[in-house]
DNA sequence: GACCTAACTGTAACCGCTTGCATTCCTGAC
DNA sequence: GTCAGGAATGCAAGCGGTTACAGTTAGGTC
């Protein structure tokens, strides 16, 4: 554990006072060193225009004196935070129940904290919230925003955007693809994949559990899933879903209902596929054998079903860090272009 | 969505330049007012001692102007900075895919925003992490500590206790009872609630899946289990896991090697039952018919897994909310009691 | 030797807000 | 009519940094 410095100091108005402790500031620094508080900061923030006996100095105090600079008086002086929001925009209780995110937001910390910087989580979900993250973002006290999971045409991206915050969408937001800068997976590519995959094996009558339709995954996984499976889509083979367990299962009970014999089901989340799953089970069905699953995301959850779900595994991690860097680009101005990541195959037993 | 508000100036020294648009400050609306900047900011701060017409007006001229205070800058004043830190101490992997992780956070992240505190995400796994953890919170970045999942004698913990900065932790950290507030599950009570089910089911060879044994469920679940087993206790039949669904399942298969004829098992997380029946079922065992198993946490997973499980109900919601309430009461100086809530038996169909 | 430049350092003016203190104004008591 | 006392307000000194600017060296140059 690193000293969590302070110094101690005798008030001079009260001498009989007992001695308080005070945090260093750049003052004592200035002071131990014999040097100004402007060379001080100098050496702080690079060194540049620095003697080498004063930076040798300074260092020392810094060390002696046990000195961590105050970020508030920085980002007062500087207009800068140093700290980028992390923001939530669904309803929490489908947001924090669902793996993905946990996966990101882990990458996002991890590539945050390696640049310094720092990550407030905000949650948009109450109109209240949404007005609060609105005011908080609005007034500067973050550099940046990480969205997360925005569904279509949302007022809140339409704040962000008209107030020039630099923004990171993750998973481009529909109505938005010109204005905001994105990372996304190759949704339609990822869809080809996957029904390439369940033709490959031979399946003839091959559903699909999509996700809300004003969501760019609900929407552009349905749109490679047909273009692959050409002459062999079938209409009503496609149930919507919201990406949860419960919505997979009951997906898959009307797909059934619909058409008792189909072979293959691809499912746009993990969870919905371990959903379908359960309701395939609880018909009587095999899978593989009577039913191969393809699921999407390999979350945690994928090698976890019985049986280990095939599914279309997401690059959280580069994801994650795709966003941290262009959000980072922005805020200093850069103008960077958005990325399309590539989704790929990994094979278990459920398919 | 509120204004993101600004007040267009007309620079004075540079005619010429294109007007810029500034944050309105206090000074704005204290112009707006007519009033001086320390009556606005009585006004923000709960407005004692201004007279209604003043305040009024200051009101007034907050809307008109779109002020937002600068939070930098009042914490710089006031030395607070109104957010609190969500620590993870664990190694990432382990608790980012814990759905009880994201339970805990979505419920602090909800208790902060409603009292209009921040809460900034600080993760300790590597080394270096831990290291500027340590030097962030010292410094005084944030007003306290939201301790999440720590390890016996963890000397980050022992940093921010010499360092005072208010902490409440998640569930008491084995070595510090005395020395920091925190939340807790009864872990004795609940894993006597747990066996004691077993027991009443009938069953005859009960066998436990625990956790760490340096993290308090670890090792207070065992104390209860025992408690409640009696002359039933057989010493080789606990096995102790990561509370993770492959150490659930390695943990299953070590108890079955060791006693073939087992019929109860309680595991101190739904994913390390979840393991378990994943392991039974390979083994040919039905649950709950051959071997019942009582899991813990209730985590979304839990009605999710095949079949459901019974299990130990925790109430992340209210632990979550009474962890931000005594750390919010230590920050203003009191000093809260630890607070231990009782955990329930949830019955679904895996015993 | 005068003069210019570059490298370094100190000074002080902010950044936007809070808050102790001084000031003003008003009311009621004597 | 004077004065105490309290309410409302203004004033200005911080909070701990950054940074433009000015000042001081020292080293060349001619």
């Amino acid at each position: 554990m690193a000293p969590l410095g302070s110094v101690l100091v005798e008030p001079i108005d009260a001498p009989a006072a007992r001695p308080t402790r005070r945090k260093p500031t750049i003052r004592d620094v200035a002071a131990a060193a014999g040097v100004s508080r402007g060379t001080v900061s100098r050496v702080i923030n690079g060194g540049h225009w620095v003697s080498p006996e004063a930076r040798a100095k300074v260092e020392q105090a810094i060390e002696t004196t046990g000195y961590y600079a105050n970020t508030h008086a920085r980002s007062l002086a500087t207009g800068r935070s140093d700290s980028v929001a992390f923001l939530l925009t669904e309803p929490q209780h489908l947001l924090f129940a669902d793996p993905t995110f946990a996966l990101l937001l882990r990458g996002a910390a991890e590539a945050l904290a390696a640049r310094r910087k720092t990550l407030v989580l905000l949650v948009a979900g109450t109109p209240e919230e949404r007005e609060n993250v609105s005011h908080f973002v609005g007034a500067g006290h973050v550099d940046g925003v990480l969205l997360i999971s925005s569904h279509e045409k949302d007022p809140l991206l339409d704040g962000l955007i008209a107030a020039g915050v630099p923004t990171v969408a993750c998973g481009i937001p529909l109505g938005h693809q010109d204005d905001v800068i994105t990372v996304s997976i190759d949704e339609v590519g990822s869809a080809h994949t996957a029904a390439r995959h369940l033709v490959g094996l031979g399946r003839e009558r091959i559903a699909m559990i999509a996700g809300p339709e004003d969501t760019p995954g609900g929407r552009f996984r349905v749109v490679g899933f047909r273009e692959e499976l050409g002459d062999r889509f079938v209409e009503g083979l496609v149930e919507r879903g919201d990406y949860s367990h419960e919505s997979g299962a009951a997906a898959m009970a009307a797909l059934l209902a619909r058409d008792p014999a189909i072979d293959a089901v691809f499912a746009a989340s993990d969870r919905m596929a371990a959903g379908a799953i359960a309701t395939l089970r609880a018909a009587g069905k095999n899978v593989p054998q009577d039913v191969a699953v393809v699921g999407f995301d390999d979350s945690g959850l994928a090698a976890q079903v019985d049986p280990p779900l095939t599914t279309m595994h997401q690059p959280f991690d580069e994801i994650s860090a795709e966003m941290v860097r262009l959000l980072l680009e922005a805020i200093e101005g850069k103008e960077p272009a958005s990325v399309t990541l590539p989704a790929s195959l990994v094979t278990r037993a459920s398919a």
